[in-house]
DNA sequence: AAACGACTTGAACGCCGTTCAGTCCGTGCT
DNA sequence: AGCACGGACTGAACGGCGTTCAAGTCGTTT
Protein backbone atom coordinates (compact mmCIF):
# COMPACT_ATOMS: atom_id res chain seq x y z
CA UNK A 1 0.00 0.00 0.00
CA UNK A 2 1.99 2.94 -1.44
CA UNK A 3 -0.80 5.45 -1.54
CA UNK A 4 -0.58 6.39 1.79
CA UNK A 5 2.65 8.51 0.70
CA UNK A 6 1.74 12.18 0.29
CA UNK A 7 4.58 12.47 -2.53
CA UNK A 8 3.90 14.38 -5.49
CA UNK A 9 5.68 11.64 -7.82
CA UNK A 10 2.86 8.91 -6.84
CA UNK A 11 1.01 7.14 -9.83
CA UNK A 12 -2.31 8.89 -8.59
CA UNK A 13 -0.97 12.53 -8.48
CA UNK A 14 0.59 12.10 -12.09
CA UNK A 15 -2.73 11.12 -13.35
CA UNK A 16 -4.49 14.25 -11.59
CA UNK A 17 -1.52 16.02 -13.03
CA UNK A 18 -2.44 14.81 -16.74
CA UNK A 19 -6.18 15.72 -16.04
CA UNK A 20 -5.69 19.21 -15.09
CA UNK A 21 -3.30 19.74 -17.50
CA UNK A 22 -5.87 18.47 -20.56
CA UNK A 23 -8.61 20.20 -19.10
CA UNK A 24 -6.71 22.79 -19.20
CA UNK A 25 -5.83 22.38 -22.74
CA UNK A 26 -9.26 21.51 -23.60
CA UNK A 27 -10.18 24.91 -22.18
CA UNK A 28 -7.76 26.38 -24.71
CA UNK A 29 -8.64 24.60 -27.74
CA UNK A 30 -12.47 25.42 -27.20
CA UNK A 31 -11.84 29.18 -26.60
CA UNK A 32 -9.25 29.27 -29.69
CA UNK A 33 -12.11 27.62 -32.03
CA UNK A 34 -15.03 26.21 -30.46
CA UNK A 35 -16.08 22.86 -29.15
CA UNK A 36 -15.93 21.44 -32.19
CA UNK A 37 -12.58 21.67 -32.51
CA UNK A 38 -11.52 19.70 -29.42
CA UNK A 39 -9.30 16.61 -30.69
CA UNK A 40 -7.74 13.90 -29.30
CA UNK A 41 -4.75 13.97 -30.82
CA UNK A 42 -4.19 18.09 -30.74
CA UNK A 43 -4.34 17.62 -26.83
CA UNK A 44 -2.57 14.49 -26.80
CA UNK A 45 0.19 16.86 -28.65
CA UNK A 46 -0.64 19.44 -26.45
CA UNK A 47 0.19 18.25 -23.27
CA UNK A 48 3.32 15.88 -24.72
CA UNK A 49 1.23 12.22 -23.85
CA UNK A 50 0.18 9.28 -25.96
CA UNK A 51 -3.83 9.53 -27.50
CA UNK A 52 -4.28 6.57 -25.49
CA UNK A 53 -3.59 8.52 -22.15
CA UNK A 54 -6.26 10.43 -22.42
CA UNK A 55 -8.78 7.87 -22.26
CA UNK A 56 -6.72 6.73 -18.70
CA UNK A 57 -8.31 9.70 -17.05
CA UNK A 58 -11.25 10.24 -19.40
CA UNK A 59 -14.08 7.91 -20.46
CA UNK A 60 -14.12 9.96 -23.46
CA UNK A 61 -14.25 13.41 -24.98
CA UNK A 62 -18.03 13.58 -23.57
CA UNK A 63 -16.92 12.87 -20.03
CA UNK A 64 -14.12 15.31 -20.94
CA UNK A 65 -16.09 18.48 -22.06
CA UNK A 66 -18.43 17.65 -18.78
CA UNK A 67 -15.32 18.34 -16.87
CA UNK A 68 -14.29 21.64 -19.06
CA UNK A 69 -17.97 22.35 -18.28
CA UNK A 70 -18.07 22.00 -14.77
CA UNK A 71 -15.32 24.25 -14.53
CA UNK A 72 -17.00 26.66 -16.61
CA UNK A 73 -20.07 26.76 -13.95
CA UNK A 74 -17.59 27.16 -11.11
CA UNK A 75 -16.07 30.73 -12.54
CA UNK A 76 -19.44 31.64 -13.64
CA UNK A 77 -20.64 31.48 -10.08
CA UNK A 78 -17.53 33.14 -8.64
CA UNK A 79 -18.83 35.88 -11.52
CA UNK A 80 -22.51 35.99 -9.97
CA UNK A 81 -21.27 35.91 -6.45
CA UNK A 82 -19.38 38.06 -5.03
CA UNK A 83 -21.46 41.51 -5.05
CA UNK A 84 -22.30 41.51 -1.82
CA UNK A 85 -20.40 44.28 0.33
CA UNK A 86 -22.53 47.12 -0.43
CA UNK A 87 -25.80 46.59 1.22
CA UNK A 88 -27.85 49.09 -0.15
CA UNK A 89 -28.29 45.94 -2.94
CA UNK A 90 -30.17 44.61 -0.50
CA UNK A 91 -32.50 47.19 -0.16
CA UNK A 92 -34.43 46.60 -3.93
CA UNK A 93 -34.29 43.09 -5.33
CA UNK A 94 -34.82 43.95 -9.03
CA UNK A 95 -31.16 45.92 -8.80
CA UNK A 96 -29.91 42.36 -7.87
CA UNK A 97 -32.03 40.63 -10.33
CA UNK A 98 -30.81 43.48 -12.98
CA UNK A 99 -27.66 42.74 -11.60
CA UNK A 100 -27.50 39.44 -11.82
CA UNK A 101 -28.40 39.08 -15.95
CA UNK A 102 -25.99 41.88 -16.36
CA UNK A 103 -23.32 39.50 -15.17
CA UNK A 104 -24.79 36.36 -16.91
CA UNK A 105 -24.59 38.51 -20.12
CA UNK A 106 -21.42 39.82 -19.40
CA UNK A 107 -19.77 36.27 -18.70
CA UNK A 108 -20.95 35.25 -21.64
CA UNK A 109 -19.64 37.28 -24.11
CA UNK A 110 -16.22 37.60 -22.07
CA UNK A 111 -16.19 33.56 -22.68
CA UNK A 112 -18.46 32.65 -25.66
CA UNK A 113 -17.31 29.69 -26.72
CA UNK A 114 -16.46 27.72 -23.48
CA UNK A 115 -20.19 29.36 -21.96
CA UNK A 116 -21.28 28.01 -25.12
CA UNK A 117 -20.25 24.43 -24.96
CA UNK A 118 -21.96 24.58 -21.73
CA UNK A 119 -25.19 24.51 -23.60
CA UNK A 120 -24.38 22.59 -27.29
CA UNK A 121 -23.12 20.03 -25.95
CA UNK A 122 -25.59 16.65 -26.24
CA UNK A 123 -24.52 13.61 -24.12
CA UNK A 124 -25.59 10.62 -26.19
CA UNK A 125 -28.24 9.32 -24.24
CA UNK A 126 -26.13 9.24 -21.09
CA UNK A 127 -27.65 10.63 -17.93
CA UNK A 128 -26.19 13.58 -16.35
CA UNK A 129 -23.33 13.09 -13.89
CA UNK A 130 -25.43 14.48 -10.50
CA UNK A 131 -22.67 16.70 -9.38
CA UNK A 132 -23.38 18.67 -12.86
CA UNK A 133 -27.06 19.22 -12.07
CA UNK A 134 -26.16 20.35 -8.38
CA UNK A 135 -23.79 22.96 -9.57
CA UNK A 136 -26.51 24.19 -12.02
CA UNK A 137 -28.80 24.41 -9.23
CA UNK A 138 -26.66 26.17 -6.93
CA UNK A 139 -26.94 29.30 -9.84
CA UNK A 140 -30.82 29.07 -9.04
CA UNK A 141 -30.21 29.90 -5.45
CA UNK A 142 -28.49 33.08 -6.69
CA UNK A 143 -31.34 33.57 -8.01
CA UNK A 144 -34.29 32.83 -5.25
CA UNK A 145 -32.80 35.17 -2.83
CA UNK A 146 -33.19 38.40 -4.44
CA UNK A 147 -36.73 36.68 -5.71
CA UNK A 148 -37.60 35.96 -2.05
CA UNK A 149 -37.78 39.13 -0.93
CA UNK A 150 -39.64 40.49 -4.41
CA UNK A 151 -42.13 37.77 -4.01
CA UNK A 152 -42.47 37.34 -0.04
CA UNK A 153 -45.77 35.43 -0.18
CA UNK A 154 -45.05 32.88 -2.81
CA UNK A 155 -44.42 29.32 -1.74
CA UNK A 156 -40.91 28.16 -2.01
CA UNK A 157 -41.13 25.33 -4.57
CA UNK A 158 -42.93 27.79 -6.95
CA UNK A 159 -40.37 30.45 -6.40
CA UNK A 160 -37.35 27.80 -7.21
CA UNK A 161 -39.50 27.09 -10.82
CA UNK A 162 -39.54 30.85 -11.08
CA UNK A 163 -35.92 31.05 -10.70
CA UNK A 164 -35.35 28.26 -12.86
CA UNK A 165 -37.87 29.93 -15.49
CA UNK A 166 -36.22 33.66 -14.74
CA UNK A 167 -32.98 32.18 -15.62
CA UNK A 168 -34.37 30.33 -19.03
CA UNK A 169 -35.42 33.38 -20.08
CA UNK A 170 -32.27 35.96 -19.40
CA UNK A 171 -30.13 32.87 -21.13
CA UNK A 172 -32.50 32.73 -23.92
CA UNK A 173 -31.84 36.63 -24.83
CA UNK A 174 -28.01 36.33 -24.22
CA UNK A 175 -27.69 33.09 -26.02
CA UNK A 176 -30.20 34.57 -29.20
CA UNK A 177 -28.14 37.70 -28.82
CA UNK A 178 -24.74 36.74 -29.30
CA UNK A 179 -25.22 34.42 -32.09
CA UNK A 180 -24.70 35.43 -35.18
CA UNK A 181 -27.32 33.44 -37.33
CA UNK A 182 -29.96 36.40 -35.97
CA UNK A 183 -28.67 39.58 -37.59
CA UNK A 184 -26.40 40.50 -33.97
CA UNK A 185 -27.90 43.03 -31.61
CA UNK A 186 -25.43 45.80 -30.99
CA UNK A 187 -23.57 45.68 -27.42
CA UNK A 188 -25.60 48.52 -26.30
CA UNK A 189 -28.94 47.85 -27.41
CA UNK A 190 -28.10 43.99 -25.95
CA UNK A 191 -27.40 45.10 -22.78
CA UNK A 192 -30.35 47.85 -22.72
CA UNK A 193 -32.76 45.06 -23.74
CA UNK A 194 -31.88 42.58 -21.22
CA UNK A 195 -32.11 44.90 -18.73
CA UNK A 196 -36.17 46.37 -19.81
CA UNK A 197 -36.92 42.35 -19.55
CA UNK A 198 -35.28 42.00 -16.63
CA UNK A 199 -37.17 44.89 -14.66
CA UNK A 200 -40.43 43.84 -17.01
CA UNK A 201 -40.88 40.47 -15.57
CA UNK A 202 -39.97 41.70 -11.66
CA UNK A 203 -42.80 44.47 -12.29
CA UNK A 204 -45.27 42.01 -13.63
CA UNK A 205 -44.65 39.21 -11.09
CA UNK A 206 -45.32 41.69 -8.23
CA UNK A 207 -48.47 43.13 -9.55
CA UNK A 208 -49.34 39.56 -10.36
CA UNK A 209 -48.73 38.09 -6.60
CA UNK A 210 -50.50 40.35 -4.03
CA UNK A 211 -52.39 43.83 -4.79
CA UNK A 212 -49.63 46.10 -5.22
CA UNK A 213 -49.27 47.98 -8.02
CA UNK A 214 -45.51 48.13 -8.86
CA UNK A 215 -43.94 50.56 -6.48
CA UNK A 216 -40.72 50.29 -7.28
CA UNK A 217 -40.38 53.58 -9.73
CA UNK A 218 -37.62 53.76 -12.13
CA UNK A 219 -34.58 56.34 -11.59
CA UNK B 1 -33.47 25.19 -75.97
CA UNK B 2 -34.35 22.24 -74.43
CA UNK B 3 -34.98 23.95 -71.21
CA UNK B 4 -38.37 25.39 -72.07
CA UNK B 5 -40.14 22.20 -72.04
CA UNK B 6 -41.62 21.79 -68.80
CA UNK B 7 -41.58 17.69 -69.14
CA UNK B 8 -41.63 16.42 -66.08
CA UNK B 9 -38.69 14.25 -67.17
CA UNK B 10 -36.01 17.54 -67.76
CA UNK B 11 -32.46 17.14 -66.12
CA UNK B 12 -33.50 20.29 -64.07
CA UNK B 13 -36.76 18.37 -62.72
CA UNK B 14 -34.82 14.80 -61.33
CA UNK B 15 -32.14 17.06 -59.73
CA UNK B 16 -35.51 19.25 -57.92
CA UNK B 17 -36.53 15.92 -57.00
CA UNK B 18 -33.84 14.05 -55.67
CA UNK B 19 -33.24 17.73 -53.65
CA UNK B 20 -36.64 16.92 -52.28
CA UNK B 21 -36.26 13.50 -51.85
CA UNK B 22 -33.32 14.13 -50.26
CA UNK B 23 -34.76 16.65 -47.54
CA UNK B 24 -37.05 14.34 -46.73
CA UNK B 25 -34.61 11.57 -46.10
CA UNK B 26 -32.73 13.67 -43.75
CA UNK B 27 -35.68 15.28 -42.05
CA UNK B 28 -36.51 11.45 -41.17
CA UNK B 29 -33.12 11.27 -40.10
CA UNK B 30 -33.19 14.12 -37.57
CA UNK B 31 -36.77 13.14 -36.72
CA UNK B 32 -35.39 9.65 -35.75
CA UNK B 33 -32.14 10.40 -33.94
CA UNK B 34 -30.73 13.91 -33.95
CA UNK B 35 -28.66 16.17 -35.94
CA UNK B 36 -25.69 14.47 -35.63
CA UNK B 37 -27.58 11.30 -36.81
CA UNK B 38 -27.20 12.97 -40.05
CA UNK B 39 -24.90 10.86 -42.43
CA UNK B 40 -24.41 11.10 -45.89
CA UNK B 41 -24.63 7.63 -46.83
CA UNK B 42 -27.45 6.60 -44.66
CA UNK B 43 -29.22 9.52 -46.86
CA UNK B 44 -27.79 8.20 -50.27
CA UNK B 45 -29.18 4.54 -49.30
CA UNK B 46 -32.63 5.94 -48.29
CA UNK B 47 -33.22 7.65 -51.22
CA UNK B 48 -31.05 5.28 -53.49
CA UNK B 49 -28.52 7.54 -54.78
CA UNK B 50 -24.94 7.78 -54.66
CA UNK B 51 -23.34 9.53 -52.16
CA UNK B 52 -21.79 11.83 -54.86
CA UNK B 53 -24.91 12.85 -56.09
CA UNK B 54 -25.72 14.51 -52.83
CA UNK B 55 -23.00 17.13 -53.44
CA UNK B 56 -24.99 17.74 -57.09
CA UNK B 57 -27.97 19.62 -55.48
CA UNK B 58 -26.14 20.36 -52.03
CA UNK B 59 -22.76 22.32 -51.56
CA UNK B 60 -22.25 19.85 -48.85
CA UNK B 61 -24.32 18.92 -45.83
CA UNK B 62 -24.41 21.75 -43.49
CA UNK B 63 -26.01 23.70 -46.85
CA UNK B 64 -28.44 20.86 -46.66
CA UNK B 65 -29.20 21.35 -43.08
CA UNK B 66 -29.89 24.89 -44.03
CA UNK B 67 -32.46 23.50 -46.67
CA UNK B 68 -34.07 21.54 -43.63
CA UNK B 69 -34.00 24.45 -41.13
CA UNK B 70 -36.08 26.35 -44.27
CA UNK B 71 -38.61 23.73 -43.93
CA UNK B 72 -38.90 23.65 -40.03
CA UNK B 73 -39.03 27.72 -40.17
CA UNK B 74 -42.20 27.26 -42.89
CA UNK B 75 -43.73 24.75 -40.61
CA UNK B 76 -43.59 26.87 -37.53
CA UNK B 77 -45.16 29.39 -39.03
CA UNK B 78 -47.78 27.79 -40.29
CA UNK B 79 -48.39 26.63 -37.02
CA UNK B 80 -48.69 30.34 -35.50
CA UNK B 81 -50.23 31.81 -37.92
CA UNK B 82 -53.55 30.99 -38.69
CA UNK B 83 -55.43 31.57 -35.50
CA UNK B 84 -57.16 34.87 -36.57
CA UNK B 85 -60.50 34.21 -37.36
CA UNK B 86 -62.54 34.97 -34.07
CA UNK B 87 -61.70 38.32 -33.25
CA UNK B 88 -62.05 37.85 -29.33
CA UNK B 89 -58.36 37.67 -29.55
CA UNK B 90 -57.56 41.26 -31.24
CA UNK B 91 -59.12 42.85 -28.07
CA UNK B 92 -56.54 41.22 -25.56
CA UNK B 93 -53.08 41.51 -26.71
CA UNK B 94 -52.11 39.41 -23.77
CA UNK B 95 -53.86 36.79 -24.79
CA UNK B 96 -52.18 37.04 -28.48
CA UNK B 97 -48.65 36.96 -26.93
CA UNK B 98 -49.58 34.14 -24.71
CA UNK B 99 -50.79 31.87 -27.39
CA UNK B 100 -47.76 32.53 -29.50
CA UNK B 101 -45.54 31.60 -26.52
CA UNK B 102 -47.85 28.14 -26.23
CA UNK B 103 -48.10 27.45 -29.98
CA UNK B 104 -43.91 28.07 -30.05
CA UNK B 105 -43.85 25.77 -26.74
CA UNK B 106 -46.12 22.76 -28.21
CA UNK B 107 -44.20 22.85 -31.71
CA UNK B 108 -40.86 22.05 -30.12
CA UNK B 109 -42.44 19.42 -28.38
CA UNK B 110 -44.23 17.90 -31.45
CA UNK B 111 -40.79 18.67 -33.32
CA UNK B 112 -38.07 18.40 -31.18
CA UNK B 113 -35.45 17.19 -33.32
CA UNK B 114 -36.07 19.02 -36.08
CA UNK B 115 -36.57 22.66 -33.79
CA UNK B 116 -33.28 21.81 -32.11
CA UNK B 117 -31.45 21.18 -35.03
CA UNK B 118 -32.72 25.15 -36.18
CA UNK B 119 -30.00 26.16 -33.32
CA UNK B 120 -27.60 23.47 -32.63
CA UNK B 121 -26.44 23.88 -36.08
CA UNK B 122 -23.64 26.06 -36.18
CA UNK B 123 -22.52 27.09 -39.57
CA UNK B 124 -18.55 26.72 -39.73
CA UNK B 125 -17.72 30.58 -40.68
CA UNK B 126 -20.16 31.35 -43.88
CA UNK B 127 -22.75 33.81 -43.47
CA UNK B 128 -25.90 33.04 -43.23
CA UNK B 129 -28.17 33.22 -46.13
CA UNK B 130 -30.21 36.50 -46.73
CA UNK B 131 -33.58 33.77 -47.12
CA UNK B 132 -32.89 32.32 -44.29
CA UNK B 133 -32.78 35.89 -42.28
CA UNK B 134 -35.98 36.51 -43.63
CA UNK B 135 -37.57 33.34 -42.74
CA UNK B 136 -36.94 34.55 -39.11
CA UNK B 137 -37.72 38.07 -39.37
CA UNK B 138 -41.42 36.76 -40.69
CA UNK B 139 -41.50 35.31 -37.10
CA UNK B 140 -40.77 38.19 -35.40
CA UNK B 141 -43.56 40.40 -37.06
CA UNK B 142 -45.89 38.15 -35.85
CA UNK B 143 -45.07 38.85 -32.11
CA UNK B 144 -45.04 42.84 -33.12
CA UNK B 145 -48.73 42.86 -34.13
CA UNK B 146 -49.73 42.37 -30.51
CA UNK B 147 -47.16 44.41 -29.40
CA UNK B 148 -47.86 47.40 -31.25
CA UNK B 149 -51.68 47.32 -29.21
CA UNK B 150 -50.21 46.49 -26.35
CA UNK B 151 -47.50 49.50 -26.37
CA UNK B 152 -48.76 52.06 -28.78
CA UNK B 153 -46.66 54.55 -28.05
CA UNK B 154 -43.52 52.77 -28.07
CA UNK B 155 -41.27 53.78 -31.23
CA UNK B 156 -41.80 51.35 -34.13
CA UNK B 157 -37.76 50.27 -34.16
CA UNK B 158 -37.88 49.70 -30.21
CA UNK B 159 -40.98 47.74 -30.97
CA UNK B 160 -38.63 45.49 -33.69
CA UNK B 161 -36.23 45.64 -30.98
CA UNK B 162 -38.25 44.01 -28.04
CA UNK B 163 -40.29 41.33 -30.45
CA UNK B 164 -36.62 39.75 -30.54
CA UNK B 165 -36.06 40.09 -27.09
CA UNK B 166 -39.33 38.51 -25.98
CA UNK B 167 -39.06 35.75 -28.66
CA UNK B 168 -35.54 35.25 -26.91
CA UNK B 169 -36.57 34.78 -23.85
CA UNK B 170 -39.75 32.41 -24.91
CA UNK B 171 -37.25 30.76 -26.75
CA UNK B 172 -34.63 30.42 -23.70
CA UNK B 173 -38.11 28.61 -21.19
CA UNK B 174 -38.69 26.33 -24.31
CA UNK B 175 -35.31 25.16 -24.86
CA UNK B 176 -34.10 25.10 -21.25
CA UNK B 177 -37.38 23.69 -20.11
CA UNK B 178 -37.29 20.54 -22.67
CA UNK B 179 -33.92 19.89 -22.27
CA UNK B 180 -32.95 17.48 -20.38
CA UNK B 181 -29.15 18.09 -19.16
CA UNK B 182 -31.44 20.07 -16.63
CA UNK B 183 -33.88 18.13 -14.69
CA UNK B 184 -36.43 18.13 -16.95
CA UNK B 185 -39.63 19.82 -15.68
CA UNK B 186 -43.00 18.68 -16.38
CA UNK B 187 -45.06 19.44 -18.86
CA UNK B 188 -48.09 21.24 -17.57
CA UNK B 189 -45.27 23.31 -15.09
CA UNK B 190 -43.67 23.91 -18.18
CA UNK B 191 -46.63 25.26 -19.47
CA UNK B 192 -47.50 27.26 -16.36
CA UNK B 193 -44.52 29.08 -16.33
CA UNK B 194 -43.88 29.72 -19.73
CA UNK B 195 -47.56 31.49 -19.45
CA UNK B 196 -46.98 33.29 -16.24
CA UNK B 197 -43.75 35.03 -17.47
CA UNK B 198 -45.70 36.10 -20.56
CA UNK B 199 -48.28 37.68 -18.29
CA UNK B 200 -45.66 39.26 -15.73
CA UNK B 201 -44.05 40.75 -18.81
CA UNK B 202 -46.63 42.13 -20.30
CA UNK B 203 -48.21 43.81 -17.14
CA UNK B 204 -44.15 45.15 -16.50
CA UNK B 205 -44.29 46.43 -20.28
CA UNK B 206 -47.58 47.71 -19.86
CA UNK B 207 -46.51 49.76 -16.69
CA UNK B 208 -42.92 50.76 -18.35
CA UNK B 209 -44.51 53.05 -20.61
CA UNK B 210 -47.08 55.31 -19.81
CA UNK B 211 -48.84 56.05 -16.54
CA UNK B 212 -50.79 52.85 -16.46
CA UNK B 213 -50.89 49.74 -13.83
CA UNK B 214 -51.25 47.23 -15.59
CA UNK B 215 -55.17 47.36 -15.63
CA UNK B 216 -55.64 43.55 -16.87
CA UNK B 217 -56.36 41.33 -14.07
CA UNK B 218 -56.35 38.09 -14.47
CA UNK B 219 -59.32 35.80 -13.99
C1' DA C 1 19.08 -11.38 -10.69
C1' DA C 2 14.86 -12.57 -12.15
C1' DA C 3 10.04 -12.31 -12.53
C1' DC C 4 6.09 -9.90 -12.12
C1' DG C 5 2.30 -6.42 -12.76
C1' DA C 6 0.81 -1.73 -13.51
C1' DC C 7 1.21 1.87 -16.65
C1' DT C 8 1.90 3.93 -21.13
C1' DT C 9 2.24 3.86 -25.98
C1' DG C 10 0.94 4.67 -30.90
C1' DA C 11 -0.36 1.87 -34.86
C1' DA C 12 -4.59 0.16 -36.34
C1' DC C 13 -9.79 -0.04 -36.72
C1' DG C 14 -14.15 1.58 -38.23
C1' DC C 15 -16.65 5.46 -39.49
C1' DC C 16 -17.08 10.04 -41.12
C1' DG C 17 -17.63 13.99 -45.01
C1' DT C 18 -15.94 14.98 -49.30
C1' DT C 19 -13.71 14.39 -53.92
C1' DC C 20 -12.93 13.08 -58.71
C1' DA C 21 -11.36 9.92 -62.46
C1' DG C 22 -13.99 6.91 -64.86
C1' DT C 23 -18.33 5.41 -66.88
C1' DC C 24 -22.75 5.93 -68.86
C1' DC C 25 -26.28 7.78 -71.57
C1' DG C 26 -29.28 11.33 -73.72
C1' DT C 27 -28.68 14.46 -77.36
C1' DG C 28 -27.79 16.84 -81.78
C1' DC C 29 -25.09 16.74 -85.97
C1' DT C 30 -23.77 14.50 -90.25
C1' DA D 1 -28.72 5.41 -89.09
C1' DG D 2 -24.47 6.15 -87.24
C1' DC D 3 -21.41 8.84 -84.65
C1' DA D 4 -19.14 11.91 -81.59
C1' DC D 5 -19.88 14.79 -77.87
C1' DG D 6 -20.67 16.60 -73.10
C1' DG D 7 -22.91 16.67 -68.88
C1' DA D 8 -24.85 13.54 -65.14
C1' DC D 9 -23.88 9.89 -62.12
C1' DT D 10 -21.06 6.54 -59.79
C1' DG D 11 -18.47 4.60 -55.91
C1' DA D 12 -13.68 3.68 -54.66
C1' DA D 13 -10.37 6.40 -52.48
C1' DC D 14 -8.60 10.17 -49.35
C1' DG D 15 -7.67 12.49 -45.18
C1' DG D 16 -9.22 12.94 -40.57
C1' DC D 17 -11.89 11.65 -36.66
C1' DG D 18 -12.69 9.04 -31.78
C1' DT D 19 -11.52 4.98 -29.73
C1' DT D 20 -9.08 0.51 -28.78
C1' DC D 21 -5.62 -2.82 -27.44
C1' DA D 22 -1.42 -5.75 -28.35
C1' DA D 23 3.01 -4.71 -27.32
C1' DG D 24 6.59 -2.41 -24.88
C1' DT D 25 8.43 -0.06 -20.69
C1' DC D 26 9.72 0.44 -16.11
C1' DG D 27 9.38 0.37 -10.98
C1' DT D 28 8.68 -2.99 -7.45
C1' DT D 29 8.72 -7.38 -5.24
C1' DT D 30 10.67 -11.95 -4.41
Amino acid sequence: MAEAQPSATGTAARRAELRERLLAAGRAAIEAGGLHSLKARDLAAAVGCAVGAIYTVFADLDDMILGIGAGTLAQLERALEPQQAPQQAREEPVEELSRLARGYLDFARAHERLWRALFEHRLGGRAVPAWFLEDQNRLFTLIEAPLARLLPHEPAAARARLARTLFSAVHGVVSLGLEEKLAPTPAETLDAELDRLVRAVSAGLGAQSPGSCAGASSS
